[in-house]
DNA sequence: CCCAATTTGTTCGTATGTATA
DNA sequence: TTATACATACGAACAAATTGG
């Protein structure tokens, strides 16, 4: 059976624009064919052939391009089946953006330790209009209407962690808080369903602070703790800013774990 | 003239013990061939053609696995002049592991800023008996002898971070205070130049803690204020320890900030 | 269960461009 | 200028995974 595929091309011999190396210049179209929607997240793509031979290239140059979107995590590649717009769904990016985990005991620095899920709890959802700080990280105009949530996050039962996301409400059109609270996966794999949002990567601020009243007692510490606080924005395709979200996290038995430098192993 | 480079091959066909796609082979015999001193920091590799004879593998497939290598900072790559165990002494590396910078005012989110460096000023200098979590993190047995170092760093002028930084004394075997102190360029420069250790990556972990009065004292806050505390393990080839860092920052105007999610732009 | 078609993954070789000394 | 090195581009052949018949 031929595969279940857009028709495939629109696919120019490439735009005159092009400029850099000719890998680039594919990279920049397939780019351009996502953020615009003519590819959306879950797709799949043409063969590599299709694809090279509809912008008029050798396949080899196209694949060095769609290695750089698959290390982007903006495509997928799997061996038999095809290449696909990236989803975001798998467990392997549950983690991709949560950064908490236990303390490891001193002892034993060898063991990798078995990351544990967030249990989350809704305990705040409320319509308003943007501060100066989240517009300018939504990137909307000060006053434009948001959605604030709140959530308590638990690890092994613990309350370790508050969230307070924002979202600009005309992006999340329909949002209610039933819909929220009965998501039945993540809150991104929420944003990528209902809303065709996926979130790639995100740019991270981290200070301390003293715990407020409020937090203090939603996660049952007491007042003036230090926390950390993390700033995030949430970027989709073409950074995109689609959530912005902060974090207050008490750290008495738990860190916020830094990336390694870049790359992994 | 012919190119300064060592006699080129102990390169066998490659060890036998192979496994796994041919470009990961080579990948693992170009690091074992640098982890085991065979071409240490700065040395030029020989040429791609050279490397790919004397491995007996196409110049595609070598180039592939030195691509993997340039991308974990292991190799640098210069065209029309060679490729190079890397160094890490341009700027560039400098902030690939000082993540503070000042507070952005969250009218401009677009602003980039200049990034700053901070000015280090050693305050302590002392042999001792490791703990328990420095040999931990160095992986030597407690007791053993460590070097224990005390930086204030400072950014525009102003205090913003303390440094206790661990060496396990008989990997820095002749270091001392004035060698410390008069050293001409950055701190992993002097491990690199005088003791043949550069660190590739790190691991931290953030956590959230309330000043000690030394610290205090030293940064000019009041005690019990929130800091943020970051345990850093330098790595080097071969995931080696190289220096365990407890990172206490002043985050009223300053942030630390997290990698961009793995990948850069 | 196996076969055939499809698709990505790997390896090879060659030719040409560009930067450097 | 010339020689050398890495960078880019192309194409071919085969391997490995997946799917559907």
């Amino acid at each position: 059976m031929p595969r279940a595929t857009l028709p495939a091309l629109h696919l120019a011999p490439l735009p005159a624009s092009g400029s850099g190396p000719l890998y680039r210049q594919v990279k920049r179209e397939l780019q351009r064919l996502i953020e615009t929607g003519r590819y959306t997240p879950g797709d799949t793509l043409p063969a590599e052939g299709v694809i090279a031979e509809g912008l008029g290239v050798s396949i080899g140059t196209l694949r060095r391009a769609v290695d750089e979107l698959v290390h982007e995590n903006v495509l997928v590649r799997r061996q038999g089946r095809g290449t696909f717009v990236a989803l975001h769904s798998s467990d392997r990016f549950l983690f991709q953006f949560f950064h908490v985990e236990p303390r490891p005991d001193p002892a034993h620095d060898a063991v990798p330790a078995e990351r544990e899920l967030p249990q989350v709890e809704c305990v705040g959802f409320a319509r308003a209009k943007s501060d100066e700080t989240e517009a300018a990280a939504l990137r909307i105009r000060t006053g434009e209407p948001v959605i604030r949530i709140q959530n308590r996050l638990s690890l092994s039962g613990r309350a370790v962690m508050h969230d307070r996301i924002v979202l600009a409400a005309f992006v999340f059109r329909g949002l209610t808080e039933k819909r929220f609270r009965e998501r039945p996966s993540t809150i991104y794999r929420l944003y990528q369903s209902d809303f065709g949002l996926s979130v790639l990567r995100a740019r991270e601020r981290v200070r301390a602070v003293h715990a407020s009243t409020e937090v203090a007692r939603m996660l049952g510490v007491s007042a003036g703790c230090a926390m950390l606080e993390v700033h995030r924005v949430a970027l989709s395709f073409g950074d995109r800013p689609v959530e912005y979200r902060v974090s207050t996290i008490h750290t008495a038995a738990h860190d916020y774990v830094s990336t390694l430098s870049k790359f992994e192993r």
